[in-house]
RNA sequence: GUGGGUAUAGUUCAAUGGUAGAGCACCGGAUUGUGGUUCCGGGCGUUGUGGGUUCGAGUCCCAUUACCCACCCCA
């Protein structure tokens, strides 16, 4: 038996209409907010993620879909949107060709080779937004806040928070002081952490395993270390954002597991269900595009892990939609059926028919079964008389139609279908 | 990569070491062209896979794989 390759899964039914009504308000959402959709392939050569993301990261190191294609180019399958946007940035030229800011967003699949759980998957679906050219701390408040609106748009409970890493000038600066201080301690560190002294020595700050927790108080946090222009950043950060109403908890101990931010850190949790609980993460990376040899822009973006927002999208938060069906008794009445079908499918109501042939008791259980809110019956005697039989299942009236009066029967469809969704 | 749990019918789960069962779902029926409720009928499934212990293994032991959860990391 062939099943589903490990951590990647299948949608249908109504997680499959939910998902995808899902996706449809998100889109809408960041769409009034001026993001345009950008699409980019799922491969990617591996050496954009190496350099974008960066080479000691776990994302990197351990976590890719890698392999070589027929000409023996080293490939991998998309670990996070970032890298690829900011290649197709600089590869199109976006900078000059295109006013600034230039706002965009992205939903698709991304993979990464991890062992599955609650929230985690190795085929996952992220929102992404990134906004290329506008380096104010506004901007990255006003990023934050779309994260908020499509989390306020599903009613979910959250909390942002926010820290800033500062930039070249005073994180390197800092750093020092954080090797310096754990150096002394290393004998309370984990073994992970004692490699981190060296490789990437701000990952210490968010290890929870090894016993520095206690004395986090104690430890020097890079918002203390700010220059002037990062802390001027930071603070102008937090009034927009309040005046966004969004209220951030200062979380000094926000390290992005990605190499490439600068400033501005964010990360929003919410309970997903599992241990994975956040929900969105992203900031500010100056630095980026230029790394990559595209020209100096500033920019600023985050991702949303969409497995982890449809867990806590209440069950209820999408009707199923109105459903009418046709249903055939005798193989004399199938014609009838087809040119009905043919009618209604120029009718923005949603329509199926069953042509295979059945008792009534059946073609009624069926369409009570599927929710199905008017059927239509075409039996003996409507095919003698050119007539439909309309039924309505939730009241149980019917009524009889002339098969040429689909006019009047669309209209009270779609009357019904009004009242339906007014409901809502 | 490291732990813990689970694995039996389509599905959810039962079965003191002694012939594998139930609910739900599904299919059929309860005389004439009317659904939801009710009643009746319909089940041989290599008990995830491979070994072992035993007169006898779904049950005990070992291995293996998959799934779930957690660590790590991330969205």
């Amino acid at each position: 038996m062939i099943k589903a390759v490990k951590g990647m899964n299948d949608l249908y039914g109504k997680d499959a209409y939910r998902w995808g009504r899902m996706e449809e308000d998100i889109k809408m959402i960041v769409q009034t907010a001026n993001y345009t959709e950008f699409r980019t392939p799922i491969v990617e050569e591996i050496a954009l993620f190496k350099r974008g993301v960066g080479e000691t990261t776990d994302v990197v190191q351990k976590e890719m879909y890698d392999f070589l294609d027929k000409k023996g180019r080293h490939i991998a399958m998309r670990p996070e949107g970032t890298a690829s946007v900011v290649r197709a940035f600089i590869e199109h030229g976006i900078s000059v060709n295109e006013p600034s800011p230039f706002k965009l967003f992205y939903i698709g699949p991304f993979f990464r080779y991890e062992k599955p759980q609650k929230g985690r998957y190795r085929q996952f679906h992220q929102l992404g937004i990134e906004i290329f050219g506008d380096d104010t701390p506004q901007m990255d408040a006003e990023m934050i806040f779309t994260a908020c609106r499509v989390l306020d748009h599903f009613k979910i409970d959250y909390e942002v928070h926010i820290n800033s890493i500062g930039c070249n000038e005073c994180r390197p600066v800092y750093k020092e002081k954080l090797i310096e201080y754990f150096s002394s301690k290393k004998d309370k560190l984990c073994e992970d952490c004692c490699k981190r002294i060296k490789t990437n020595p701000l990952r210490l700050l968010d290890c929870k395993s090894c016993n520095m927790k206690m004395e986090y108080q104690k430890v020097p946090v890079m918002i203390d270390h700010l220059c002037g222009v990062c802390s001027d950043h930071f603070e102008k950060l937090k009034k927009s954002l309040r005046i966004f109403h969004v209220d951030p908890v200062i979380d000094p101990y926000i390290v992005r597991g990605l190499d490439y931010y600068t400033r501005t850190a964010f990360e929003i949790v919410a309970d997903t269900g599992g241990s994975q609980n956040a929900v969105a993460g992203g900031g500010r990376y100056d630095n980026l595009v230029s790394d990559i040899g595209g020209p100096d822009t500033p920019a600023t973006g985050f991702a949303m892990g969409l497995e982890r927002l449809f867990d806590m999208v209440p069950e209820d938060f999408y009707q199923t939609p109105m459903v009418f069906a046709g249903y055939v008794l005798c193989e004399e009445a199938v014609d009838d059926l087809v040119h009905f079908a043919k009618h209604m499918s120029h009718h923005p109501v949603t329509f199926f028919a069953d042509y295979r042939p059945k008792k009534i008791k059946k073609a009624l259980q069926k369409a009570d079964k599927a929710q199905i809110s008017f059927v239509f019956i075409f039996g003996e005697n409507e095919a003698k008389n050119k007539t439909v039989l309309m039924k309505n299942m939730t009241t149980g009236e019917q009524k009889t139609y002339g098969q040429h009066e689909v006019m009047l029967i669309v209209r009270e469809l779609m009357d019904a279908s009004a009242e339906f969704y007014s409901k809502k």
